[in-house]
RNA sequence: GGCGGGGUAGCUCAGCGGUUAGAGCAGCGGCUUCAUAAGCCGCGUGUCGUGGGUUCGAUCCCCACCCCCGCCA
């Protein structure tokens, strides 16, 4: 077997959100097939990076009150110690907004450019006034034009189905600010596809690179009509590279996203002093991506386009999955079945959860169901019960003595686990786990029945049979490691506890077909607990969110258009001076759109003139008189009114929803608020 | 609507032209007691979605239909 030269990429998670265990499904799958194709002695590495460009995180920074770099930087830190703590090794965890990637950016735009691949057009946009930014679909919502379902996205409706324009939305509202959204004209720059049509017809249609499903969908799909042009370009302001030849316009997220895969493969070599080329731009190499299907076009389009354009090498395959559901459902907060890895690692042991999907996992994009009751009872049967028992009933037997020096006669079994190797093996390298998985569980259960008839706790009560006591145990440990060789891209941790009870590391595939032999047994160490269900509940009750009031059905819509803020701390709470206020004077601002001036008593002849955004929500008569709650000791703003010395507190999405806080019967002007 | 995938034992699934259709889990009975209440043995008359067809022979091929699920920038 000449070694093979492999690049593997995972998709790169976005540094907006926590990793859960929707996300790990695609991680797992891709190290397991990872550490098999090491464990088989070829060269691969496996390359991943935060995804960290876009609106959505230029918003959740500027909502938390700091940098985007910060808070890439902290996402990056929690994602890298989440893969980690599953399990998951990368070669090398970069990150798209890196020198290396504006890099290759650039170079790939180049060559977009040179093959007049690029176009430019005035496209009309959905823009937001308040937050000043230009609207992606996700952060508008509004009613369906079709069948006019309320609170729908920007792109398509879910109750309908229907798909349109966020321009087509009625009553649509920012979910950034609330504000209603102007329409604004944009010049963006556009890839044409279809110039490409020809050659991802061929690329997509032959050969082994995409599943069958997933090629027969591109083209009833996409290929068979004209291709889109790709909007590619997003006008500032916008979190990620600025397109050199067009300043004031940045890469759109997805343009610069994939590209990190390379990005992320020259910050290794740099490590390494490695040639990039020799990874990303050779026939010999290898490049398989794994995603899920909800990323399918990106990486069966528009991706192949970019690579074919610039003279990089195109993927070898593209591993598409589908997604996890629970207990057959989606995954819901509300459920508790949307769980982060941080809440699984509290409760659970990740070697379970790699053997799950593992035990689950084919090689076609179906969804996979996290069935909690299976989950406990399959890794109890199959890994307990079956394989981690060959050893714990009879490893003590043999502790701190030497295995036999000649593999002992065992009824074919240990060869029947060499030959059932190549089949092992030919699953896993089609990302056929549960077929490997079932092949392995097998081999267990014709080992089991060897222990039960050589009844080695009977021997060791008789001196006479001490060698045949050793043999026995010579052949149900070594048909133990046999198994934890084939499971050792599954299951990492087992086979070093494996390794050390040996005294001799599993390392190769090669390690299944020759019995380790006069090796001597380490004191026992526990290889694998059970599952117990009552860990398993907790963690759903760990990740499940208050179910919504019965009477009051509040929804999520105002969470979801200023989701919370960090923690802080009660000191930083009390910086903020609120005082009760009651409004002695109100009047108009006739050069302010929205501004009413106030003054506001705080008792004993204090006096404060503030400028509030109301006028559109109130008119001066209903306020003088009553009480309002204020920022009593905000520094003073000059305006081109005058100076406003604080701020009234108000809630609602602005314009006319404008909400002042009142104070109960009894608050008098000066008390603070605590 | 179009395209794709699927409907096999109570549950999860394997098998995909050929001997009486299989495995795991669950259930029942027995054995064992080395092991983390683990293990071993035994027990399944299932219209293989429905109706046609091809064939010596169909769960497996062909046609029609029914039902589920996914996808449709």
């Amino acid at each position: 077997m000449s070694q093979r030269r492999i690049l593997v990429t995972a998709a790169l998670p976005y540094a907006n959100g926590h990793i859960h265990i929707g996300h790990l499904l695609e991680y797992v799958q891709t190290d397991i097939w990872v550490r098999f194709q090491k464990l088989r002695g070829h060269r691969c590495i496996f390359i991943c990076a935060d995804d960290t460009h876009g609106t959505p995180i230029m918003m959740r920074a500027r909502q938390e009150g700091r940098s985007e770099l910060d808070l890439i930087a902290e996402m990056h830190a929690r994602h890298a110690q989440d893969f980690a703590d599953f399990q998951i090794e990368f070669d090398h965890y970069g990150s798209t907004n890196s020198p290396e990637n504006r890099v290759v950016c650039s170079e790939i735009w180049r060559a977009l450019r040179l093959a007049h691949l690029v176009v430019e057009a005035d496209i009309q946009q959905l823009f937001d006034p308040e937050a000043g930014v230009f609207l992606a679909d996700r952060f508008v919502k509004g009613t369906c034009p079709r069948c006019g379902a309320p609170d729908q996205y920007g792109d398509n409706c879910e109750k309908c189905g229907h798909t349109y324009r966020p321009t087509d939305l009625i009553e649509p509202r920012s979910t950034i600010s609330g504000a209603v959204p102007e329409i604004r004209r944009s010049r963006q720059l556009f890839i044409r596809l279809e110039k490409l049509r020809p050659f991802l017809t061929e690329w997509t249609q032959s050969g082994e690179h995409l599943q069958r499903e997933v090629a027969n969908y591109l083209l009833g799909n996409f290929l068979q009509d004209e291709l889109r042009d790709w909007d590619v370009s997003r006008p500032a302001p916008y979190f990620g590279f600025e397109i050199p030849d067009q300043p004031g316009n940045y890469w759109y997220v997805w343009f610069d996203a994939p590209i990190g895969y390379i990005g992320s493969t020259r910050q290794w070599c740099d490590l390494h002093s490695e040639r990039l080329d020799v990874w990303w731009r050779n026939p010999e190499t290898e490049i398989h991506h794994f995603i899920g299907k909800d990323i399918t076009y990106f990486h069966t389009l528009f991706w192949p386009a970019m690579l074919r354009t610039a003279g990089y090498q195109l993927p070898t395959r593209v591993h598409i999955h589908g997604f996890l559901t629970v207990d057959g459902r989606k995954m819901s907060k509300r459920d508790g079945t949307f769980v982060l890895a941080r809440t699984y690692l509290e409760h659970l042991d990740p070697s379970w959860f790699r053997y799950y999907l593992a035990s689950k996992l084919g090689p076609r994009l179906d969804d996979l169901d996290l069935s909690l009751d299976e989950f406990a009872t399959k890794v109890n049967a199959d890994l307990v019960g079956k394989i981690v028992n060959l050893a714990s009933r009879t490893a003590k037997f043999v502790e701190g003595a030497r295995l036999s020096d000649r593999y002992p006669e065992d009824g074919g079994l240990f060869a029947r686990g060499v030959e059932a190797g190549a089949e092992i093996a030919d699953a896993y390298e089609q990302g056929d786990y549960n077929r490997a998985m079932r092949t392995i569980v097998a081999l267990a259960d014709a080992a089991n029945p060897y222990v039960e008839e050589s009844r080695p706790w009977s021997l060791r009560n008789d001196p006479a049979q001490a060698d045949r006591l050793r043999d026995v145990c010579s052949v149900a440990l070594n048909l133990y490691r046999q198994l934890v060789v084939y499971l050792a891209p599954v299951l990492p941790r087992l086979a070093d506890a494996t390794g050390r009870l040996f005294g001799s590391p599993i390392v190769s595939w090669g390690d299944a077909s020759k019995p380790l032999l006069g090796a001597t047994v380490a004191p026992f160490e526990h290889l694998m607990k059970r599952v117990e269900r009552k860990d398993v509940d907790a963690m759903i009750e760990a990740s499940r969110e208050s179910a919504p009031d019965p009477v009051h059905q509040d929804d999520d819509g105002p969470l979801v258009a200023e989701p919370l803020a960090a923690t802080c701390a009660i000191d930083d709470f009390a910086k903020v001076d609120l005082r009760v206020a009651r409004v002695v004077a109100a009047e108009d601002v006739p050069q302010a759109k929205k501004l009413l001036k106030l003054t506001l008593s705080l008792g004993g002849g204090q006096r404060r003139t503030v400028f509030a955004g109301i006028k559109a929500a109130y008119t001066p008569d209903q306020l003088v008189g009553r009480l309002v709650v204020m920022v009593a000791n905000l520094a003073p703003r000059t305006m081109s009114f005058g100076v406003s010395e604080g701020m009234v507190v108000a809630t609602g999405p602005g314009g006319k929803d404008v909400f002042l806080l009142g104070v109960d019967a009894g608050g008098r002007p000066g008390q603070r608020v605590h």
